[in-house]
DNA sequence: TGTACATCAGTGAACGCGCGTTCACTGATGTAC
DNA sequence: TGTACATCAGTGAACGCGCGTTCACTGATGTAC
């Protein structure tokens, strides 16, 4: 019957789900070297063979979290960028940075999965690229709109002629815009992540308090080096 | 003897150095999370108990290995200054970035030990502050030097009220500077680790290739956001 | 200068722990006739 | 609808491994008289 091959299969996915969440959960207290199979399998009731019904190996469990985390971020970004209004840029920037810094913040340990330093030892696969992506095909599509609706300004700054290869990759997120842009958009792009692994990764810590206000105030002067107005 | 005495001395100076020697080199291989005790005495040829007359606990070694972390690019970093014509202040910001993200890439497993993500269960001790700050205390350096000879242009966008006593902190640093040039060089100090980040833990991977190129003139870009004078 | 004592470096065994992964197995769930 | 068989989930024991840290010890180096 396929209604109780379904519910076996229902029981699976929801084992599936019940593991990495606990698998999430450990990765506050241990980070993600220190993620365990067998932890998780017994903070889930269950000998730590089991799991391997579910994951062939630590680093397959390790490449749903990573493959999670990607997604999580990326659909914050696409939700934030989609309420607002498509002909305001400066909001839209504003909203797809402040998305990116509150996932970071309230998921500090899975930001740093996939935007902290590597785990020693773990390569990850091929199939992390399509949700790795994501969150900055967002920023790119911002930009890139404003750039065709006649809203951003070029930099005084030209882009240097050897860099003109480099920016290829960017192109396939932003046709059209000149290099001299792209290079404003990769910047803009490292200031928003600096920031966000500084405040995550402890560096403002005794230093600055209002850190949400302060990301904004960066932000916007971030903007204004993409060319973005005020 | 003082001088046998100092011959004591002087071997336990070697071999506290070779011992963090080969952790360091041993971070490469295993992060610092995977740092162990047992591995360095085994390459030491010790009895891993050994280690303990030199360092008391693991987190100990550890700490020393920070520390050498931030003084080597502090190190680096004022280096890099002072070898600059004093009133060139685009040339000694340029020089100061590049030398921070020279460091970083071809140290690129103590960069992530001082600028990634924390090493889970460890706290880092009061000690390692003042190495901690040698890097940026240059940065502020060359901005306030700028400031006082005229040579910063002030942002169009000024500092929300909200923020003036966050910026505190950056005034022991930048004295007299106003705070809308402060929180500049705030958004320009993550550009610089943003970027260096992105590229040491692997972001630009397949994307671009002259990473010193792109750097240099991202950097430029970052320059003019401070107002300082191309 | 020579001797008695104190300090220090390194040894080797041990404690108690956790890990990833394999394997033969039991029993329950699903499938085909 | 009922039975025989195949698939699957979970068990429990085991393999072989590495870890941090403690402790009583030996022997060498340094110190004080």
């Amino acid at each position: 019957m396929t209604a109780s091959r379904t519910a076996r299969e229902r029981v699976r996915a929801e084992l599936t789900r019940e593991i990495t969440d606990i698998a999430r959960r450990r990765l506050a207290t241990e980070g993600a070297g220190g993620l365990s199979l067998r932890a998780v399998a017994r903070e889930m009731g269950m000998v730590s063979s089991a799991i391997y019904r579910y994951f062939p190996s630590r680093d397959d469990l390790l490449t749903a979290l990573i493959i999670d985390g990607y997604n999580a971020l990326g659909a914050a970004v696409e939700q934030a960028d989609t309420t607002c209004p498509p002909g305001e840029f400066l909001t839209r920037w504003l909203a797809a940075a402040h998305a990116v810094r509150d996932w970071a913040v309230t998921h500090p340990h899975e930001y740093a999965l996939v935007y902290g330093s590597p785990v020693p030892g773990y390569q990850a696969p091929e199939d992390t690229i399509a949700a790795r992506v994501r969150d900055v095909t967002v920023l790119g599509r911002i930009l890139a709109d404003a750039w065709r609706a006649g809203a951003v300004r070029e930099p005084a700054l030209e882009a240097p002629e050897g860099l003109t290869a480099e920016a290829e990759a960017f192109h396939a997120l932003m046709p059209d815009v000149p290099d001299s842009v792209i290079w404003t958009a990769v910047t803009a792009w490292t200031t928003l992540y600096g920031w966000v692994n500084f405040e995550v990764f402890g560096q403002f810590n005794n230093t600055i308090e209002d850190r949400k206000a302060a990301f904004d105030h960066s932000m916007r002067l971030t903007a204004g080096t993409m060319g973005l107005a005020q």
